[in-house]
DNA sequence: TCAGCTACTTCGTGTCGCTAGCTACCGGTA
DNA sequence: TACCGGTAGCTAGCGACACGAAGTAGCTGA
């Protein structure tokens, strides 16, 4: 993947990142490692935790530094019902892209 | 609309600009015009412009310029061969993306 | 004459992801 | 003991992109 992806997950990889956390809690290097499995092959760690401090200080998420057995202290964040109202919001705002996106590809050849 | 699709629409609006584009040549004020009957109520005029700027910029489509019956000249793009390349590869990279968040929005709740 | 529509251009701003670095804790190995 | 690699988080500077606001210019009709 290249500049594309890039440009396309400004606005959707916090959405993604929501959705995750709407399933389970979860911490930025176990979010990232995820997102690399998932075939997000480039995403940068350090956005991970960006987005993660600014959904934090949206009040989005909830957080709880965990100690871990093996290196520093976790930060695992948890939806809150903010969250997912802003969750739904997002999902609201993917289907109408998406929408408008899959005619213009079917109408468009 | 709000922030939550304009930061979404980084990346995907040129692709759905050579979209329109590959079903007929158009010009910007026309695009526009188009767009907010589509329900992107909030495209910045100037946005189209700059972003056809680019795309001319980086070889993706032809233009010519077009009298108008009223008002200044028109400038016309269409979709070349590289443009239509380039969109295909677009069209995959949305197509991995919305994949991915379909699987999330199934999974996540 | 001047308002209003058509059509395009440009500049400054904010957001976001990337790059590239850093700190810090732990285990195993040379 | 010294060092490396994996785990875990943080930060500063950068480039790309959409937005907002303003401007230029041509045409029509009141």
């Amino acid at each position: 993947m290249g500049k594309l992806v890039t440009e396309m997950l400004k606005g959707t990889l916090e959405g993604i990142v929501l959705a995750i956390l709407s399933g389970r809690p979860a911490y930025g290097y176990e979010i990232t490692a995820w997102l690399r499995e998932q075939g997000f092959s480039d995403i940068a760690e350090g956005t991970i935790y960006a987005l993660l401090v600014r959904i934090e200080q949206r009040g989005l998420v909830d957080v709880e530094k965990v100690p871990s057995e093996k290196g520093p202290p976790r930060k695992v964040y948890s939806l809150n019902d903010q969250g997912r109202e802003y969750l739904e919001e997002f999902w609201r705002t993917w289907s109408f892209l998406a929408d408008r996106l899959e005619q213009l590809r079917k109408g468009g050849k």
